[in-house]
DNA sequence: GCGTCCGGCACACAACTGTTTACTGAACCC
DNA sequence: GGGTTCAGTAAACAGTTGTGTGCCGGACGC
């Protein structure tokens, strides 16, 4: 039961959107630590004092920048893994839905693509959390194929993390094709299909002491 | 034949040299866009205009850390894909590499995660370019094995981009374990064997059609 | 209807930025 | 030894930055 908003709550939240935006978008050219507070206000077109009335700081807005970027990720994958089970098909859809996310949301992949390993702590830190929340969302999809059987909680916390750092990559690599700044998109899903493929190869000979089965 | 170098050159260099060291120290603690030319020539001890006198711009000097930073990973590498032709072997000594060279030049490391894929776009293509070379290499090296035979030239580069990604990965990890900020360095190293292991597994059993072979 | 709340404003502050200019003085070449 | 080259200097330039203060005025709760 929420209690309706405000007249001005409803404006509060109109620019403190406005501001998330504006700082998004400025941050196409160059990254977080650099982007000034006066910047973002002028973008927005308010003063530099109002910028206080909703975040303490500019790196405050990254970190809520990190929450949205990343937040409705969860549910692109989570279908993706739960909707197919037969392994090539798995690994188209799940391509397609990266390339389809990074055509939606552009700018907040390249924020959290350059900001991973940025200059600003908080930011960092931020992100490392939700991409490990994620890892452990993969992990305990996959822990429920057939495949998985007998898997230790380690091995299937590897596996999911070597998930996520692909598709970290490869949503990146999209990014990048996007801008005429790397190879074409089809060749980027090309690549990305082949690797899961591998992955998934690798997957199935994988035996629980680790050691590598001979053909 | 080299002519010896001048007095002057060799002080040239000495002054070069303090401004690639301060750039790259004062880059702990932000990202290069935001990297003020004034604050690395204070750190050297020069006035702001001796600073043109090396580097065009900030991001020129940027450019160089690339190449000084990439350029000798490239024998590190080969030398620990040759030396060894056994997978569980190869895998130890190349995760091995990967810590020392992270022990060895942590600050180098963590210049190329964060500007990889960072805010200066020249930066970025230097990285970029130096990476895909080292693809290229790696594909190269892997190409000998008995286990590459039949495979398409398409498809060993691939192999060698997932080769570099999981390293990149793996390197930004350990440095992170170094400053305490994920998990621990063993740790690092333990995820990062088995995941090479996962790739070599699935290698293995690649077919050069590119369909999952059943178990 | 009235007092309070509060998002946004204008203004001022000191500190900082990149870049240009004309210069000094030591190492250089012949 | 004398003229030239050139790394480094000092000073000035116009803009920029983050932050603090006091105030306004419309929406709010009662």
């Amino acid at each position: 039961m929420s209690t309706t908003p405000s007249q001005r709550d409803l404006q509060k939240a109109r620019t403190r959107r406005a501001l998330l935006d504006a700082g998004l978008g400025l941050l196409k050219e160059q990254s977080l630590s650099s982007l000034g507070l006066r910047e973002i206000t002028r973008a927005v077109g308010i003063s530099p004092a109002a910028f206080y009335r909703h975040f303490r700081d500019v790196s405050d807005l990254g970190v809520a920048l990190v929450e949205e970027s990343l937040g409705s990720l969860h549910e692109v994958i989570r279908s993706g893994l739960t909707e197919h089970t037969e392994d090539a098909e798995r690994i188209d859809h799940l391509v397609g839905a990266i390339a389809a996310y990074v055509r939606a949301h552009p700018e907040h992949i390249r924020f959290v693509a350059s900001e991973r390993h940025g200059g600003v702590a908080a930011v960092r830190t931020a992100i490392a959390a939700e991409l490990d929340r994620f890892a452990a969302e993969v992990a305990r999809l996959l822990a429920e194929d057939e495949v998985s059987r007998g898997w230790s909680a380690e091995d299937l916390r590897m596996l999911g993390e070597t998930y996520v750092d692909n598709m970290v990559m490869t949503a990146s690599a999209f990014l990048e094709a996007a801008q005429g700044e790397g190879p074409a998109s089809e060749t980027v899903a090309h690549t990305a299909r082949r690797q899961l493929r591998l992955i998934s190869l690798g997957r199935r000979h994988w035996t629980t002491s680790g050691q590598i089965s001979d053909a």
